[in-house]
DNA sequence: TAGATTGTTAATCGATTAACAATC
DNA sequence: TAGATTGTTAATCGATTAACAATC
């Protein structure tokens, strides 16, 4: 049993703000005694959807591509690297680690039966909106971009259903003002 | 000149809140015409702090570090990568186009003087949290962490002060419950 | 003057926090 | 019963949106 004290201490978050984000969920406490560990567990599972790895796809196969999709570090905890798209043929047709480099002219297709949960650009900068637009179309459910350039909102399709992370542009956000 | 209204209309958002933001800068437009585009750009320059590069360290010069930290494309826009750190003593001492590859334990000695704005992890997932807890201690402005490994907030020292961006982990969160 | 557009104040909305009756 | 802790309702807070007087 863990009460919403002990979670919200271990979260960094007030017990209010987890035992009403847990109300989501319908009673899954006890009064006077807490929550039950496991069933908890089960049904955050249920509910996140985090009971099948995420399924990721890479395109852009140059040196942050094969970084990202090839080594066995990034393809733990909870996602699964499907595959590695690029352009150039003359990198197309192999594989990196067991992992398959395709022609960027295949996702759709391999989009069809099941879209990618994940869709990480990294493509040189202008090539990085019309992969998005790809995406987007192909009904890729989030978009992770490291090209060194913003998305925005901009585009032939509309970003829209997708979340777009924005890396580094996003970042510089977060920082305050120079004090330079 | 430039009115709210188109500013909102490129940007997605509304007039209204373009004129709301805007209004933190001063009085910087004028009533019936709209906002001077060269008086706007350095005002936001000015406050934002834009008017240098952000300096970048990428600490763990494995391929991923290596993609991010020594290629031309993720060096602009912006930013400027300074170094690259790995604790392995045979990876350091050199260079990769023009980086220096230096030995993690400069890092505080190079954020002594000026503290980098934003610390790069790429190192294995159990290096991860110690590495972010040296950048916080060394005064890094942003830590975005490429490790797969939630950082949290818990650690030896507390992340206060720095923006940690959680990845993969954060991405998930973006996602809608699974459909599966 | 008349049309356009700002800057600010008021209204709305959603999310977080506080409070507490319900109940284990 | 008495202490503990939930689940929910009310209060607070901040941010977004609406509205409009000021004024270019």
């Amino acid at each position: 049993m863990i009460s919403s004290e002990t979670i919200g201490a271990v979260a960094g978050v007030t017990s209010d703000q987890v035992r009403k984000d847990l109300s989501h969920l319908g009673s899954m406490g006890k009064r006077g005694t807490g929550y039950a560990v496991p069933r908890l567990r089960d049904a955050l599972v249920a509910s996140l959807g985090l009971g099948r790895l995420l399924t990721v796809a890479v395109v852009g196969a140059g040196n942050l591509g094969m970084a990202i999709g090839g080594f066995p570090d990034y393809r733990a905890g909870g996602f699964a690297v499907k595959a590695l798209y690029d352009v150039n043929p003359n990198r197309t047709g192999g594989s990196l680690s067991g992992l398959p480099i395709r022609h960027v002219d295949e996702f759709a297709a391999d989009s069809a039966q099941a879209p990618y949960d994940i869709g990480v650009i990294t493509t040189p900068p202008d090539a990085a909106r019309e992969v998005a637009d790809m995406m987007v179309k192909a009904g890729t459910r989030a978009i992770l971009n490291f090209a060194p350039v913003t998305l925005g909102c901009q585009g032939e399709v509309p970003v829209r259903n997708v979340r777009v992370v924005e890396e580094m542009q996003i970042l510089a956000h977060y920082l305050e003002p120079s004090d330079a």
